[in-house]
DNA sequence: CTTGTCGGTGTACAGACGTACACCCAAACT
DNA sequence: AGTTTGGGTGTACGTCTGTACACCGACAAG
C-alpha cells in the first residue's frame, strides 16, 4: 500500500505521458495545452513542471516510447522460427515474418503508430527532428541486415540505402494505416495483402537488380 | 485603381489564403488561431467570417489548392514531348519525365506540398479526409494509366491499385521531402537521385510481376 | 437620387492559456 | 529526533482565444 517516493513519482510521469499520448490524437501535440494534461492525470497545472520542462520535452520522450515500439516490430520481423532452407524459402519467409509482425505488433501499440505518423511532420520542430533522425537510423539498420542475405553483392551501399527508404517508406504507412484501422477486419485484411503484395514486388525487382547496371 | 466590390473581396480572400497558407508552417492548421489570420492580412478578427464559416472550411479550400499544383505535377508527368520509339525507350521516358516533373514543379508550390504532408495526418478531420479521398483518387488515376502501358494484360485491377499506392506513397514522400529542402542544391540533387533510382527498382520489379504468380 | 447590400470596424466578454510565487506536508536523510 | 527534500496545492497575473453585437460607409441596384 505504502508507495515509496521515487515509484510514486514514476506512476504520475507515467499518467501524463499516457493522458498527453491520448490528447494530442485529437490535433497534436504542438496543439496540446499543459493544462488539458494536467487536468487529466488529475494534478493541477504547475505540477507538470516537476516531472517536464515543457510539452516538447514530453514529446521526445515519447517519441522514445513509440520508437521502442517499432524497433520491437522490427526485431520480430528479422527473428525467423524456422531457419530457410533456400534462397526462394527465405525470400517467402522475410515476406511472411514482416508482414506477419506489421499486423501482430502495430495493434498493440497503435497510438504510438498514430503518434510517429502525425508528429512526424506537424509536432513541434525538435520532436520532427528526433523522429526523422531515428527513421534515418532505421532506415541504415535495415541496409546493413539486407547486405548480409546472399547474392546481395551486386548492390552499392548507395543502392541498398535507396532500396531500404523505399521498403521502410512503405511499410512505415502501411503501420500508420493500419493503426487507424482499429478493430475493422476487413481493412486490416486488405492492408495486410497490400503490404505482402508491395513487398513481394520490391524484392521481385531487387532480385533483378545489378548497381552496374 | 477603383476595384469592384467581387475584385476588392477576392483579394482580401486571397490574401486569407495565403496568410494561413504560411502562418500553419509553423506548427498546423488545427493549431492555427483565427485572430493570427487577421492580423497578418490586416484585417479585424471578426471580418473573418465574411470569407470563410470556420478555419476548418478555410483548410478544405487550401486542399483543394494544393491538389491543383500536385494534378499539374501529374500532368507534367504523363506528356511526353518526344513519344518513345519502343517499350525501352518508354520505360526510360517514363521515369525521366516522372522525376523532372518532381524536381521542376515541386519547388514551384513547395509551401503546397508541405501542407499536404503536415495535414493529411494532423490537421482537422475534414481536412484529413479531404486529402486521403483525394490521393485515393490519384491512386486510381494512376492504376488506370499503367493499365493502358503495353505489357500491363498480365496484371489484375487488385494489383495495379496496389503497385499505384506503392508508387504515390514513394513520390508524395520525395516531394515532401523536396518541399522541405528548400534551395540546398546538394539535398535536392540527392532526393532526385533516390526518387530515380526507387522508380527504376520498382518498375523492373513490374516488369516482371504475374498477377497469375 | 434614394435605398439596400455587404466588407470591414470597434468594443466587449467569458474562458483558456503559460507561468510566477508562496505554501504544505509526508517521506527520506542525518 | 530534527532537518531537508520535493511532489503537489492554490492564488494570481497578463495574454490570447473565439465570437456576439452594434455600427460605418462605399459600391450597386431601383
Amino acid at each position: 500500500m505504502t508507495e515509496s517516493r521515487v515509484e510514486r513519482k514514476e506512476r504520475t510521469r507515467r499518467a501524463i505521458l499516457d493522458a498527453a499520448l491520448e490528447l494530442c490524437e485529437a490535433h497534436t501535440l504542438a496543439a496540446l495545452s499543459l493544462r488539458a494534461v494536467a487536468k487529466e492525470v488529475g494534478i493541477v497545472p504547475t505540477a507538470f513542471y516537476r516531472h517536464f520542462e515543457s510539452i516538447d520535452e514530453l514529446g521526445l520522450d515519447l517519441v522514445e516510447e513509440s520508437f521502442g515500439s517499432l524497433r520491437e516490430l522490427l526485431r520480430a520481423a528479422r527473428t525467423f522460427d524456422t531457419p530457410p532452407a533456400n534462397d526462394r524459402a527465405l525470400f517467402l519467409a522475410v515476406v511472411d515474418n514482416s508482414v506477419n509482425a506489421l499486423v501482430t505488433h502495430v495493434p498493440k501499440a497503435d497510438r504510438h503508430y498514430r503518434f510517429i505518423g502525425r508528429e512526424r511532420m506537424a509536432g513541434p520542430a525538435p520532436v520532427r527532428e528526433a523522429i526523422r533522425h531515428q527513421l534515418e537510423l532505421i532506415e541504415r539498420e535495415l541496409a546493413t541486415d539486407i547486405a548480409r542475405v546472399p547474392g546481395a553483392g551486386r548492390w552499392s551501399a548507395d543502392d541498398l540505402l535507396i532500396l531500404a527508404n523505399l521498403l521502410v517508406n512503405a511499410m512505415l504507412s502501411h503501420a500508420e494505416e493500419l493503426a487507424l484501422a482499429g478493430d475493422r477486419a476487413d481493412v486490416v485484411r486488405r492492408i495486410e495483402a497490400t503490404a505482402r503484395r508491395q513487398l513481394h514486388m520490391v524484392l521481385i525487382g531487387a532480385l533483378q537488380w545489378d548497381s552496374e547496371r
